[in-house]
DNA sequence: GAAATATACTTGTCTAGACAAGTTAGTGCA
DNA sequence: TGCACTAACTTGTCTAGACAAGTATATTTC
């Protein structure tokens, strides 16, 4: 076992084909795939219209021959792509929005430079305890005038600066905080040592750098950047606050959706 | 049935524990959560460096006195969250990456002014049939010189201008796309309709506007924007090439989450 | 020693049946 | 009419067993 990161086989069941599987003439995709799939394309013709119920997992038995569970899976997945909502008791309706969720893969900004074959260096500019202001506190759900710590790093790719992360950090979460050494871990990456079990809620935007990050990351304040405010929190306490900053043009967020 | 989206029940089983329930003295969450709930805990805590071999499926049946296909859900579960990968015939292995994967949703833009209670009103500035150029007809995987459609819409929120769409779309996969009446059905909407079936890439970024975008959306060519290029494609097939610019501060991308 | 084979173990999936729990609509009673 | 109750139907979950298919290791054969 070298490599545990494989890409998964996606078609299967290609080449030996028994005369077993033959004689049943179909099964080229799994079963819940096929009871998916015929969903997946009615919902997608407007069989339904948003909000309308869906035949019940029995009428589907009934339909493909498989048994329950097979259609409850199905059924589940489609539920967390969003494509359908599932009310125990009342049944399931086909979703409401023509939303699309995406998946956008977030990586520790070292470990991304790092993969890209480049060098990543940080420098720290700030790195001490503080009175939160007012926002700040409310943000981090903590008593107006809290001690919290903040940090303001520099991360750099090959030497040219790529992000100005300034972050304010819940001291009750991490109380060692202030003691790592960021040219060597990311806040980030402690962090996530120290309060693994973590949700958060992010904001991308586009703006214009303080006067501070400008200097910073080398830039004049009328040079657009990317923003991303990032609020984390463990079971509802918030732990971190932190603000990205990055030279338009040099960083992007990448990201792919399926249905 | 009034409201099809409907908060999760997050905690069953809250009041009525029958006497048979109290003797198993437990399942206040169902078994696969519990199995879950403790797999991401030890992951947490760093159990198993990344990459190394976790428990077998029949192993955690022992431990937990549970079947395999609740241990199967559980894991796979995992496994759709990016904690662990799972090789058949190998074994379960902890994640490599510390990645956190998020789910971003991306709607529509006329849903999403709507559900803000506000209007939404496009102008058309261009539909038409244009030779594509270079770099047009690789991002549409068209031979260079050929027909494609172009629109140039803006979408207003209240009257005010929120996003300016470029978009190229493959004839061959939405003919009838420049009869539609932008006006009234958003090209999101159209093409969702036409190729349902799809999947996507986008990146984010910040960027300043042309001049010709600058001039539609009221900015001056030095006020930072907010772009995400978007490319569908339907197994494999590009569909449309899209360029959305939005003025900063008046539009950012949301998203949360979850380990 | 190298290649082919056998075997033990892993995950992937399906089945048929079961019970719990939530919703809905109808029934009967006050 | 209004209310409580019941019955039917829905999804949520679990079980025990089964077979398929991929992997890794030991064994045999050349």
């Amino acid at each position: 076992m070298k490599s545990a990161v494989k890409a998964r086989t996606a078609t299967k069941f290609a080449a030996q084909l028994s005369v077993k599987n033959a004689s049943i003439l179909a099964p080229l995709t799994a079963p819940f795939e096929r009871v998916k799939q015929h969903l997946k394309g009615r919902l997608a013709l407007g069989d339904w219209m948003p909000g309308a119920l869906m035949p019940s997992e029995a009428e589907l038995v009934a339909q493909f021959g498989v048994s329950r569970m097979t259609v409850n899976r199905a059924l589940r997945e489609l539920q967390l792509e969003g494509l359908v909502d599932r009310v125990q008791g009342a049944g399931t309706f086909a979703a409401q929005l023509n939303r699309v969720s995406s998946t956008l893969t977030i990586r520790d900004i070292h470990e991304e430079i790092l993969q890209r074959g480049h060098t990543h260096h940080a420098t720290v500019h700030i790195a001490k305890e503080e009175i939160a202001s007012a926002i700040v506190a409310q943000r981090l759900g903590v008593a107006a005038g809290a001690r919290v710590f903040h940090t303001l790093i520099v991360h750099h790719e090959n030497g040219v600066p790529l992000q100005c992360e300034d972050r304010y950090v819940n001291p009750e979460c991490a109380p060692d905080y202030l003691a790592v050494d960021f040219t060597r871990v990311t806040p980030t990456h402690y962090l996530l040592d120290v309060a693994p079990l973590w949700e958060a809620h992010f904001s991308v935007q586009a703006g214009l750098p303080s006067a501070r990050e400008a200097k910073l990351l080398g830039l004049k304040q009328t040079d657009p950047c990317l923003i991303v405010s990032r609020r984390t929190t463990n079971r509802g306490v918030p732990i971190t606050q932190a603000r990205l900053t990055h030279p338009a043009g040099h960083y992007q967020i990448e990201g792919q959706y399926k249905p």
